[in-house]
DNA sequence: TGTACATCAGTGAACGCGCGTTCACTGATGTAC
DNA sequence: TGTACATCAGTGAACGCGCGTTCACTGATGTAC
């Protein structure tokens, strides 16, 4: 009968956890899931890999079957971080029609994701400022610049005839406004402020205000 | 004679480590500070309270003679991080002339004090998704609000005549492209987008071509 | 179709380590007389 | 001015705990025959 229960099981992932088989099915993707989770909660050196095994239900020596250490699996969701992020841009900046609306609609996704994804951004800018800077650039050189690119990209296209210096400088105040505005909302600091109305129509007005109109 | 030297440098603070008295003369600063260069390299929840005893010469328990635990030296931090800041803010705000001068400098400000003193700032900022909200709003209320109503006061003089909307609007937009510039400066997330050129100058060029000189 | 076997994803117990914190102590300081 | 004493900032050793990681193992799966 127990037996056949695991049989019955089997195969189905995200399943309930008294009837998980003994094969956990896609114990990797769980294993993901519940270290964002708790680095939500605790910070991305705050989570611990103990905990993250027992939120998925199995022993904590379980994770080291998909993953050789903390380090990769932080990786592994930073890789995956960086995927997701530059896809959303890439749709936004698709999806848009002029220059402007390109530029704003980047800006949108950037905060979106950052607001949906907490825990990604974290790994992600998190990892930066610690050992491996070797890995690092390796990886900017394939996805972390590509969302850059398409800023700039908009950019060029809004202002075609600025001067290089100008448009370097719109870059560099588009991607601080988006980026300060997504961690300032994730911290709460906003809360000082009032509220006003949901916090993306906030950021629209605010980078029509500035970057989006400017000149 | 080992008497004589420890009566010789006795109630001197920050002097050579060998020297040093039995009675450390302003441990307490010693530790802060010890911390702080410890956070800088290891993040808030990676620098461990021995680590800056030993750093600072003396045993793992002398810092319990200066801090109930090892969250009271974070609070401490936290607050010289927002007296210090507050100050520099008020300074950059009275030293402008006019209300476009203000912002401008407020924001420099800003940015000077994150890239000057990123452990304070990680501290400050970081300790907010943590515990005590209570303490956090009590703090609030007196330091952390403070810059805030400069940003408030700078916005208001700057468009006097504008809608209340915009003008929050400008203000919020103000303080993410400060905080947004500030935090990818220390991620080192710039070096993709190459040298342009010392922090501050770029800083000035962006906030003018945007906040300063909106509308 | 049924069975032996290699493979592989789990288990559970243990390891070593670093960390926050405590405790009984001791040396230095300042003060009352 | 010199001395006894309370106070207080340090010491050094130890505690308990949680964490990353390892290891010998076992149950489940899929495949060759």
């Amino acid at each position: 009968l127990e037996k056949a229960t695991k049989k019955v099981t089997q195969g189905k992932p995200a399943q309930g956890k008294k009837e998980r088989a003994y094969h956990h099915g896609d114990l990797r993707a769980t294993l993901i899931a519940a270290a964002l989770s708790l680095i939500e909660r605790d910070g991305v050196k705050g989570f611990s890999l103990k905990d993250a095994a027992v939120m998925a239900g199995v022993s904590t020596a379980a994770p080291y079957r998909h993953f050789a250490d903390k380090e990769a699996l932080l990786r592994a969701i930073q890789d995956e971080g960086f995927r997701q992020f530059n896809s959303a841009l890439n749709a936004a900046y698709e999806s848009a029609g002029t220059p402007s609306a390109k530029l704003e609609e980047l800006g949108v996704a950037y905060v979106r994701f950052a607001l949906e994804h907490p825990a990604h951004i974290r790994v992600m800018f998190g990892l930066r400022g610690t050992d491996d800077s070797a890995q690092d650039s390796a990886t900017d050189g394939d996805d972390n610049a590509s969302g850059f690119l398409l800023l700039v990209a908009a950019v060029e296209a809004l202002h075609p005839d600025a001067p290089a210096e100008v448009r370097h400088d719109l870059v560099m105040a588009s991607w601080s406004i988006v980026h300060g505005f997504a961690m300032l909302q994730l911290e709460g600091a906003f809360a000082v402020a009032g509220d006003n109305g949901p916090a993306e129509e906030q950021l629209r007005r605010a980078l029509r205000l500035t970057v989006v109109n400017v000149q």
